[in-house]
DNA sequence: GCACTTTGGCAACAGCGTTGCGAAAGTGGG
DNA sequence: CCCACTTTCGCAACGCTGTTGCCAAAGTGC
């Protein structure tokens, strides 16, 4: 499928891919971003900044394929403007010619579309009792899958999760690329390893914070021990952050859409999504959708608060009161759906997909009242259920590498 | 954006003013930015990035001023394009040198100031029973204040008031600037007109909706009115939004902080700035934070929900109880913290000036125990109570203006 | 007074998107 | 079939961006 490490035309690409938006994990193209404050753009970033856009709308076409005008009208670029950005990215194995339309009385438009093995990605979701590994190319389609048992509480501390991850990721890069080392597969195709886990971490540095009930995980620096031990950029994040991110590169959203995905399952979390990019704060905290308290005074929760929805709508659960865990859910939703003036709440989990009808409609119920009473009631925030596949974590912390390559990175 | 064909130094530096970011209203300088997706960006879009950029740190630099050297340190160009931008910007009158820091064992730095003088904005509040008008110069300093009664519940209807904002401006304008109409001043250095009023409105369309008690507001096109009336740019926003814009742009605030302005009045909302821009979300809907329900069940709220914060807050105020309505403001603003993680809480309104340090202990307690409860202890998110002088939502309208200019326009 | 450091502009340059124009590749009427 | 017309799209020239190389200006310190 693709070109091994040394042959010429696969490490070039895979330089175009980790370069086309001014790197991963680095300083974007051209101009240093400093904290404090928003940087300034060359010629590098620009053009930069435009290839992405680009390589995003032919990553939303998909299959279908787009052509240089209508890029030219998406982008606001000129046509001509288009052709060179598409040259070069066809010159770089990224897109490529893919047919043609029918004629409207001319020359008929020649369609481009993705070269989706140009890049892959692998994405890690370290759950409480196994560790799911994907590989995905640029189109986020699934090329490769790997599962293993892993109980965190019995894990031998930090190392020992860290070579399980390493080991994942490596297996499944050497068994579909037919790379013997994460690093050769580097100098191909891979653009890197995005990680996700439950509880709060720092993504900026790549560390793990207090996860419930695992206090040696304070602290450590997963995303530099595993950096060190692939040699390929590694990305961490929070497994709300990644379904989140993954939902929000599929290709039924538009590249400016805003929603909140609301994760209920073993716990209660949320990712935010707000113009195409997920919303991680200050201190990469944001989503803590759990512990937002809805009861002044109401039953105490194990985070030592009273009223957080979690615990309220995890005890419905308990009592096999789904309806009332719906509306529950529901209130704290609509909380932030008139907070934030999002377009749409997606909802996803184990716990929902147990019920998935009946959380959407108790939630779209008290969303949709506040809509009537606040709004045009036509435009009520709709509020689906997702498919929610058990792989869906792991799809999303390898969008975690590939966003960046979209325009759609650190937003 | 219409400067009048006039000729001079004048209308120059006013065009020099509004297109430095590219134009308030319109498509940003170069590319059109289309719905639904991100846009390109050219040669001239680059230029005004970089400009505004520049601007805005001058901006902040206050009377200290800036030297070219750290303008190229803050914003990652070399010192050569700085020099060229603030060239430009010097020829425009937008900039100035302003003396030079002592020399470190060369030639010493000269220091670089924004020319307040070169552009103008009138920001209006229109409250319950007032109108209040000021005229601000590129710093945000007021120049020129008016304040009339105005009671909007016997006011005739929504022509009557938009002649009311009109005639404020107008005369503003006339006795500060020496104009004689809006339009004039238009061709000298004003930029615009921003309307700062309670309630849910579409500040895109520049549109009300129903202000509670007053249904023949619902639907008036209060921007394109004022626009017709007064020949120039004009911005709507809520007051939140505006009081917040206020606050994003004083020189304390660095250019990607965040926080939330919670306003305690005759009402409760919030407004969001993330990033340095406000946030306004889908609808530009964004803000509702005086319905966020904090006690499921709890006691019926005019809005017709139940156990809205604002209900729970207003009643404890109007018990005297201030005490109470500290702690649950306090409950609100840490859902919001957790939610988001912004940088800091901000509270104003006029029930908060009469006991701020009540309010501020109050709100503060119950963020930091969020903070203890799931993060590191030492990184509390402060809560502070502004100073909240009368004129802050009237100022902060006329940033609706000014924000673009410096690069903080629609977020 | 001289060596040195630092600032900041002039000139040449590479590279960006834009404009002008022509070749390529279709449709549709005679 | 041929020809006029439309539409797509690339080559070449262009204007403008920020960058690089270089040097004058303006200080400090021995």
């Amino acid at each position: 499928m693709t070109a091994e490490a040394g042959s010429g035309g696969g490490a070039e690409r895979a330089q175009a891919v980790s370069s086309a938006a001014g790197g991963v994990s680095g300083a974007p193209g051209g101009a240093a971003r400093l904290p404090g404050g928003p940087s300034g753009v060359n010629l590098l970033g620009l053009r930069s900044h435009n290839a992405a856009l680009v390589l995003d709308l032919l990553r939303r076409a998909g299959a279908d394929g787009i052509s240089r005008l209508e890029l030219a009208e998406r982008t606001g670029l000129t046509p001509q403007a288009v052709s060179k950005i598409t040259a070069r990215l066809r010159e770089r194995g990224l897109a490529a010619e893919a047919g043609r339309r029918a004629s409207t009385g001319g020359k008929p438009r020649t369609v481009l579309r993705l070269v989706p093995e140009a890049g892959h990605s692998v994405g890690v979701h370290v759950d409480r009792d196994e560790v799911r590994a994907v590989l995905v190319d640029l189109n986020g389609t699934v090329v490769g899958e790997r599962l293993r048992p892993l109980d965190l509480e019995t894990a031998a501390g930090a190392q020992a999760v860290v070579e399980a991850v390493a080991a994942q990721a490596e297996a499944l890069v050497g068994q579909v690329l037919g790379a013997d080392s994460a690093r050769a597969a580097s100098a191909a195709t891979l653009v890197g390893v995005g990680v996700a886990l439950p509880g709060p971490l720092d993504h900026r540095r790549g560390v793990l914070h207090r996860v419930t009930g695992f206090p040696q995980w304070d602290g450590f620096p997963l995303r530099d021990a595993l950096v060190r031990r692939l040699g390929v950029p590694v990305v961490v994040d929070k497994d709300t952050n990644a379904a989140a991110l993954g939902l929000a590169l599929t290709a039924a959203e538009d590249g400016g859409g805003s929603f909140a995905y609301v994760h209920l399952g073993t716990g209660l979390g949320a990712g935010l999504v707000i113009g195409g990019t997920v919303h991680r704060g200050a201190r990469t905290g944001a989503g803590e959708f759990g512990h937002q308290v809805i009861q002044l005074d109401g039953p105490p929760c194990g985070c030592g608060d009273r009223g957080c929805l979690e615990a309220l709508c995890l005890a419905a659960v308990e009592r096999g009161d789904v309806e009332e865990a719906a509306r529950v859910l529901g209130v704290g939703a609509a909380n932030l759906v008139g907070l934030l003036d999002i377009d749409r709440v997606l909802l996803g989990g184990r716990t929902v997909a147990g019920a998935p009808g009946v959380f959407a409609a108790g939630v779209g119920e008290r969303v949709a009242a506040r809509a009537a009473r606040e709004g045009v009631p036509g435009e009520a925030v709709p509020v689906l259920a997702v498919p929610g596949g058990a792989r869906t974590v792991a799809e999303g912390a390898a969008q975690l590498l590939l966003a960046p390559v979209f325009g759609r990175g650190e937003g």
